[in-house]
DNA sequence: TAGGTTCATGTAAACGTTTACGCAAGATAA
DNA sequence: TTATCTTGCGTAAACGTTTACATGAACCTA
């Protein structure tokens, strides 16, 4: 019976099969995934912990990586971890007694618990940000860096001269890549004169961080010519604070940001921004995760190279509005 | 040793519940779910099935539910319907093989396989929008015509005469019963002269219906004083389209809506709006959930009287703005 | 026809937990 | 002292699935 249902390579005949499909059709059977659960120590259940599911470019990364799994057989169990260690860590204790095949982590802290599922061989990819500590497991996103230095190219292009940066923590890959790509490329040779003003603070609330941002930067004695916000909800802080203090954005004041949510092309068409393609990410998710549950298996017979998985890099967009 | 981890009322000697906890902690055991699935026949798993996490009030509303549901011991599954029939029905069927403990619809379609989920006696709740069969389930959110009311009242406090009302679909409850309201009081006695225009399509972009519903409003030979919404999203077309055509929202034409999401404090400062306080509906729905799984036990011995739960009903606001 | 080989299916054990049941030892009563 | 009752704990069965292994039928070969 099981063999037929579940397609099992050994031969059974053709009348069987019909037989058992009949049977199957008549009593509405359907696997019951507790005793295969039990019997396979293993589910079709994998895990998305994200860090913040009220922001919308997480729950539009939540929303495709979900329809991917569902695509291929998975079920998706979506936590928001709200980006702290311990909360993570409960979530990810939960998740080992539950027998997940996987873990996805949007947006990852880095964790005690973190570190024993490293070791103890449940698959895990890190979308967005980077693995905390270097690690062998993929990560899937675009290119930080590379964005960063487009969004750099463009304010050259345009001769901005006085700038602004707004950006929260930078002890993780992504702001931290951003940033860098987006200097480098401006202390290139033909970069000339020009001045980079950093603002910012370490917290867990974008929003909160970018409206504090961009009062400082509004003090300053001279008003920049663009600022950069290294995400969209920096970008949405800043811009309330902008606008709060009478200033019409962008014709006062140009704001580039990265990720591009969902929503920007309603109702915030005066942000520009490098776009996240948030719809492509669940596909790249399922090909990092397909990857390492194959070498996974293929490793249980020869042991000594670490897997082939490789990170899946997106292509990210430059996104000029207003 | 299941007693001890559990609880189970009966008479255990303290030196033992110590030496279990001891080996617990030495062990590091940590009860597999699998197995107590197996054997209970169902799970601590809670399924969420919303319409569409790209709409920032629903993922507001599934983390607020996601952290009730963690606080009182359950997991939540969390599943994007995309408002449609049949991939309700795949989701179902999928949580009934997964033996999920109960089932909260954020706004549900109806479907054949929830019409079996009713009689199968798996706990059903239904958020943000009733269920489209009058049924013996609980409801949690606003109380909509009253919400409605609420806009008309501020309307006519204005002296606004010319109305128009943008819609989506009004076959369910949520934006039927806001229009209800709307309408009701704005014909009210003391409402004097005035004059409500509908527009709208049925449609499961409510982004785009917004946008188109303001092209036919602008299209009209008179401007109307307001232009009500019936939901956020809808809003946010409608802003597109409006501000694309020169207008100034909200200067020219005052905007009205629905849900007031998250972000509208900081990136929609334009848009006055009945907010849903999506931070409550988490512990409403554990309380509407506790009590249907206790009325459950309670029914197992005599079932002659339907389970006496009853909807929970959370306090709205209307927020303007501008 | 006997022996060997393949092929399809039946059987049973195992996964980890919960819980009804029963047993032993201690406490109480006669 | 013996009979009865309580208390704490050990035992085993059951949940539904998968899969290694056994069984037996049919088919081939010499």
């Amino acid at each position: 019976m099981s063999r037929v249902v579940n397609g099992t390579p050994v031969k059974i005949a053709p009348q069987t099969i019909l037989d058992v499909r009949k049977a199957v059709a008549e009593l509405d059977y359907r696997t019951q995934s507790a005793g295969r659960a039990l019997r396979k120590g293993t589910t079709q259940i994998i895990a998305v912990l994200a860090a913040n599911l009220g922001n919308p470019v997480m729950s539009a990364i939540a929303s495709s990586i979900e329809h991917a799994l569902r695509q291929n057989g998975y079920v998706m169990l979506l936590c928001d971890t709200h980006e702290q260690a311990d909360i993570q860590d409960e979530y990810l204790r939960e998740m080992e007694a539950l027998r997940v095949r996987a873990v996805i982590m949007v947006v990852a802290v880095p964790s005690p618990k973190l570190d024993e599922f490293r070791q103890a061989g449940i698959p895990l990819v890190f979308v967005n940000r980077r693995d905390p500590v270097r690690s062998r497991f993929p990560y899937v996103g675009i290119d930080n860096a590379a964005a960063g230095r487009d969004v750099a190219g463009y304010c050259l292009s345009k001769g901005w001269r006085e700038i602004a940066v707004i950006h929260a923590s930078l002890v993780y890959s992504a702001g931290r890549e951003r940033l860098q790509g987006f200097l480098d490329r401006m202390q290139h040779p033909e970069g000339g004169l020009h001045t980079v003003r950093q603002f910012g603070s370490s917290g867990l609330d974008h929003l909160r961080i970018g409206e504090l941002a961009m009062q400082d930067v509004l003090a300053q004695p001279v008003r920049p010519d663009v600022v950069v916000c290294l995400s969209d909800l920096l970008a949405y802080g800043a811009y309330k604070q902008a606008s709060g203090a009478g200033l019409s954005i962008p014709r006062d004041m140009p704001l580039i940001s990265f990720d591009d949510g969902p929503l920007n092309q309603w109702i915030a068409q005066w942000l520009s921004a490098v776009r996240i393609p948030y719809e492509l990410i669940g596909d790249a998710v399922i090909a990092a995760l397909t990857a390492m549950l194959e070498s996974q298996h293929g490793n249980s017979s020869r042991q000594d190279k670490s897997p082939p998985v490789h990170d899946h890099i997106i292509p990210h967009q430059l996104i000029i509005r207003g």
